[in-house]
RNA sequence: GCCCCCAUCGUCUAGUGGCCGAGGAUAUCAGGUUCUCAUCCUGGAGACAGGGGUUCGACUCCCCUUGGGGGUACCA
């Protein structure tokens, strides 16, 4: 009886994977595992002015480095093939003919322009806009006719009128469209292309998906491409499941113009900011940026990259590599998208990607509107940070480093493994990036914060208490752990002082802020000729001019 | 404007007529642990948008209002 299930992910390629789509993604790559059924990718590039060519390749990444692989699709092949709409040109335009000859598709000759009067005309009507079918079609020789005088040639769906359009979608129940609600629609664009609506239709039955999973933003396209989907004879419809959509927590939708925005806030609200050399940083000429801050125009995203980073501004991350690049782990990834919008029906919320599959049901979508929170995000990191086994977090951690270019890659993998070990507890990769460079900075590139500087090293004796401390460490012949941990403790005891009183200042001298892993990890890993030599450093730089003694 | 969808703690959600004096997570607050950051532990506060019905009984069903989202393209 029940059929094989096949799903797919029909992303245009645009840009980046951002959440949205990666979640889509995910649905129906769940619902594929969960029933041993069949994933395919599909690339819906039918749109000239707006792909990019390195897109596809970027969201094939981006799924992959998610877990979410394509059992039919571009790099893989399968049977029913291409996955690039581009590349089905033919079997789009043998159903255009199809409805042609069925008279169920006629011809139109408008320009844009033409067809935007009549829409500004139903508008003060106070109607909607409902294209004004032909009473006779014309025909072929008429597209021949208006094709050689210059015309734009399109072709539309008649689409049935008069009758109640019904859609039986698995998460909302029935939704029915009045008569008239749903005007004749583009199928074939005047440059040969399929719209969406159609090409979308042809490959879904072209491809035997048998589930379509997709946002809510599509759920007004669907009474006409199920039209479609009878008028073109092609049986049986699809089950159709639209889930709710993910807005952001910064306010309104979750959109890739929210890092511009924020960068273009953050430029108006800092004081002091040298726009010459940030024009430099984000490769721009001083008139670019200036219009870019006036929010004329925006700037590729390498760029908007680049001078956030010299800004120190965060941005919110919207596609797939912003979080990756945040140091979240793919498995954090999986698991909250997965509960936007679903959940498994008990209390679990931390699940591994087995469990989702496991769990999963479209019976169980939930059918308003989430919020995409990044506070949450961040505790599940947390918590996958720590279960995840020091193996695969070493994987996770060599790849990230790699990519973000940290120096942290100098270090060979039992290093990297300490690292993980005395970072523990720590939120996300960037974390763990974080605190370990100073271990592979050269002394004199350390740079001293100068807060902890005076927080730390010019109050309460600090540059003293590290001078002792400096001479303990240098008297020590065995430079473990528990040694410097017995040092640093016995001299804090016979000072009358907190161990923080004693661990700052050597903390502040040898990384240069405030924070680190565990100092008795950090001076061991340092080691001890290393360690001294900052030391002395700290102790000559503030010195003189700090009111140490 | 018109059409469609949605509505439980700040947020993600459990709840499918009595088990709910509404459960979990996260955020937040108060304590505690700790050499920094983080982790960790304990406790607190916090929601059924409003109004009508239906019913012996509504968070759960129906209607209206309000609020939010989406669509209204030769974008997908």
């Amino acid at each position: 009886m029940a059929e094989k299930v096949v799903t797919r992910f029909a992303p245009s390629p645009t840009g980046y994977l951002h959440v949205g789509g990666a979640r889509t993604a995910l649905f129906n790559w769940l619902l594929a595992r969960r029933t041993g059924g069949t994933f395919v990718l599909r690339i819906e590039d039918t749109d000239q002015k707006r792909n990019t060519p390195t897109a596809a390749r970027q969201v094939m990444d981006d799924l992959r480095w998610l877990g979410i692989e394509w059992d039919e699709g571009p790099q893989v092949g399968g049977p029913n093939g291409p996955y690039l709409q581009s590349e089905r040109r033919e079997i789009y335009d043998k159903y255009v003919k199809q409805l042609l000859d069925e008279k169920k598709a006629y011809y139109c000759f408008d320009t844009p322009e033409e067809l935007e009067a009549q829409r500004r005309q139903a508008e003060a009507d106070k109607g909607g806009f409902l294209y004004a079918r032909p009473a006779e079609f014309p025909t072929d020789r008429d597209a021949e006719q208006a094709r050689a005088q210059g015309k734009p040639v399109t072709v539309r769906f008649a689409v049935p009128q008069g009758e109640l359009l019904v859609v039986q979608d698995v998460v909302r129940g029935e939704i029915t469209f009045a008569p008239g609600e749903i005007g004749d629609f583009i199928i074939q664009k005047s440059d040969g292309f399929p719209t969406y609506n159609f090409a979308c239709v042809v490959d879904d039955y072209s491809m035997k998906i048998t589930h379509v999973i997709r946002g809510q933003e599509h759920l007004n396209n669907t009474p006409g491409q199920q039209a479609l989907w009878r008028a073109l004879g092609f049986g049986e419809l699809p089950k159709y499941a639209h889930m709710s959509v993910t807005v952001s927590d910064s306010g309104g939708k979750l959109s890739k113009r929210e890092r511009p925005k924020t960068l273009r806030n953050a430029i108006g609200t800092l004081q002091d900011v040298d726009l010459d050399k940030l024009a430099d940083i984000g490769k721009l000429t001083c008139d670019e940026l200036d219009s870019f801050v006036k929010g004329e125009t925006t700037p590729d995203m390498p760029s908007i990259d680049a001078m956030a980073q010299y800004l120190g501004v965060p941005l919110p991350e919207i596609n797939i590599v912003d979080f990756f690049k945040s140091g979240y782990l793919p498995e954090t990834m999986v698991n909250f998208l997965a509960l936007l919008g679903w959940n498994p029906g008990d209390n679990r919320e931390i699940m591994l990607v087995g469990e989702l599959i496991e769990a999963f049901d479209l019976a169980r979508l939930t059918k308003s509107n989430s919020l995409f929170d990044r506070k949450k995000l961040i505790a599940f990191n947390t918590e996958h940070i720590k279960m995840t086994s020091p193996e695969k977090l070493l994987r996770h951690l060599k790849h990230y480093l790699k990519v973000v270019d940290s120096p942290v890659v100098a270090a060979d993998d039992e290093r990297l493994s300490e690292l993980i070990r005395i970072c523990e507890g720590a939120r996300t990769l960037a974390d763990i990036d974080r605190k370990s460079r100073f271990l592979f900075l050269d002394s004199d590139a350390i740079e001293y914060e100068d807060k902890a500087v005076k927080k730390v090293l010019l109050k309460n004796d600090g540059l003293a208490v590290l001078a002792v401390v400096r001479d303990k460490l240098a008297a020590m012949n065995e430079f473990t752990e528990e040694q410097i941990e017995n040092m640093l403790r016995s001299l804090a005891e016979k000072k009358q002082l907190g161990l923080g009183k004693v661990a700052q200042p050597l903390r502040v001298a040898i990384c240069g802020t405030t924070v680190s892993p565990p100092i008795f990890d950090s001076v061991r890993m340092l080691g001890k000729e290393e360690t001294l030599a900052r030391i002395d450093n700290t102790l000559e730089k503030f010195g003189r001019d700090g009111k140490a003694e």
